[in-house]
DNA sequence: CTGAAAGCGCTAACAT
DNA sequence: ATGTTAGCGCTTTCAG
């Protein structure tokens, strides 16, 4: 296994010298350099990320913290980091959390990650106190994706926000009677989205002068399957709404599963709205609030780098924007078709 | 920072003792053992892992490299693994190469990989010749998941085999005219399982004294919007099929949706099985050869980590079972219906 | 069962 | 612009 020492005989050169040549740092003839590197190239060298970690106290690695990588959100997220992470040679260690408590444990409890990363990315997730101030402890840069944490750097959508896009939307079309298929507020994991959601629909319902009724809010898990289950309880009960309005888009195509079920034509009988513009959405034809899930990852590892390169950096939360792209499961409530149809 | 010699300290003892106790080898008496460990945990230590891998030449971490983190498959593989590696104290370093030739070439070209991992994880790809070289040259355990590459340790499943599986069920409920929707059998990413599934389609065609028609063989780029086109194209000639075999569950719920596009009831007017057992298809009660997705991901973490501690293992070629399972999309064809209804 | 000492392969002052 | 010299924090002989 060739090593610098190698390259500095060939060159006759000292390894100081081939370290700086090879890492681009001042205070090298470019001739050296152009020497160095060729013959580090031909010699095949390639440097050992244990040796200078433990030299320079940097890995060039970043821990990225996933609640389960199977989700296609999680996942989108996870590739837009890689790419920038690769870009600028930082490797990417992978912890999957997968709903396990141990494997919490392990990433959060254990100081593992302090020898072992330059930087971390959490997604979604909101740690327990606890859990924040070992993060903290690490004192590293820690960057949060999809979740709402004041007083970290963070990125992600403004949730609330969404959520009023989606039920404006609904409301513009006449709808008064609008369900709500969100997901658990509390519970192991600890979003925030799925919270903020369901506040903004509350506020909007208010907001139009509508009652928020219990009953017309359901939980669907986040996943299709629950969404189908959810449709289904909003949609059998004696005074079904007219439109429904899915805090994710998973959710969405579940309530359109189970609309369809139930035999109700979508958007003619029900208005189907989620959030994500998920990659299947186009294809159900599902009117969603599009959010930037593979830039929330980009911009999240963009994030962290520039926190290593200036430690003066002061955290900063990013807001990134959302868009309603109407398609095709969105339209004018049954009875309100007369009046607002042509308008 | 506490480091070794800090617990070496605190216990009175070396630290080539302490690093002995801490790592459970042999030659620490019991006593000695647990003081250490109450010690080490109670001053918050935790090893170096640059330390740790400089001095033994072990990094304790597995490279992954998958085509596509953000395709449900490749995610459960990579969670499979990801639980095997945490449980046995191994980290993840997750390579994406999404589609670019650069990441590739960074990941297989340049020898990056020997000194930063122990073991490596290839999802899927068949690497190209001088790619496979390089691998061999690591000197790195190496499994390949999910692609049939002779040589080389593998786990995945025998895809002909399951493409027989799911062509034996429709042609036993009396199929005759067969369509199939599959994917690339060359390209950038070069998998063997599209060749392997197409070629047990043709297999099935032929023991069955039945034809095969290239008119009937249609790319679904192993998406779902490519699969619906595929079976737009299949299901909009003028002798369609009377059943479609998708060689993935994504693209045959592409193709359940063009049914639906075209008016076409499933399974009375068509019958549609895929490959997968995906988290979606029992939402769309898609009879489909389910296939142990997550278990490859364990299997090939064990494997790796099996030869990383028995040197002189044997690369094996696991395959893994595939099952049928029938749900609600296959049928007897429309005008065998009389006759087998009921038999 | 335990300790002393010599690295592992780099980087980072500090010199020159 | 380049070289010298110390480590970084562990593991691993080799002794005892």
């Amino acid at each position: 296994m060739t090593g610098i020492k190698d390259v500095a005989r060939e060159v006759e050169m000292s390894t100081a010298t081939v370290s700086r040549a090879l890492r681009g740092l001042p205070g090298v003839s470019e001739e050296t350099r152009t020497r160095v590197q060729e013959t580090a190239r031909r010699l095949g060298y390639v440097p050992s990320p244990s040796a200078a970690g433990l030299a320079s106290g940097q890995t060039r690695t970043v821990a990225v913290i996933v609640p389960f990588v199977t989700r296609w959100f999680f996942a989108a997220v996870v590739q837009g980091a890689e790419e920038v992470l690769r870009e600028r040679g930082y490797d990417l260690l992978l912890y999957n959390l997968a709903g396990d408590p141990s494997a919490r444990h392990r990433v959060f409890e254990t100081n593992l990650l302090t020898k072992r990363v330059d930087a971390v990315l959490v997604l979604s997730l909101k740690p327990s106190e606890e859990e924040l101030q070992r993060l903290r402890r690490l004192g590293r840069p820690v960057t949060v994706v999809g979740a709402d944490l004041p007083g970290w750097a963070t990125v992600r959508i403004d949730d609330r926000h969404a959520a009023a896009t989606a039920m404006e939307h609904l409301i513009d079309l006449g709808h008064r009677r609008i369900g709500y298929v969100g997901g658990a507020t509390e519970g192991v994991l600890d979003f925030t989205a799925p919270t903020a959601r369901l506040a903004g629909y509350r506020d909007s319902l208010l907001a139009a002068g509508l009652v928020s009724e219990p009953g017309l809010e359901a939980n669907g898990e986040f996943t299709f399957a629950g969404g189908m289950r959810a449709g289904r309880e909003l949609l059998e009960r004696a005074d079904p709404p007219t439109a429904i309005f899915a805090a994710s888009d998973e959710m969405a195509i579940g309530v359109l599963r189970a609309a369809r079920e139930l035999d109700l034509q979508v958007p003619d009988d029900l208005s189907v709205i989620g959030i994500d513009d998920h990659e299947m959405a186009g294809f159900f034809e599902l009117t969603t609030v599009a959010q930037p899930v593979h830039e929330q990852g980009r911009v999240a590892a963009q994030q962290v780098l520039r926190s290593l390169t200036l430690p003066e950096w002061e955290p900063e939360q990013v807001l990134l924007p959302t868009r309603l792209v109407v398609r095709s499961t969105t339209a004018p409530p049954p009875t309100a078709r007369g009046r607002t149809r042509g308008r």
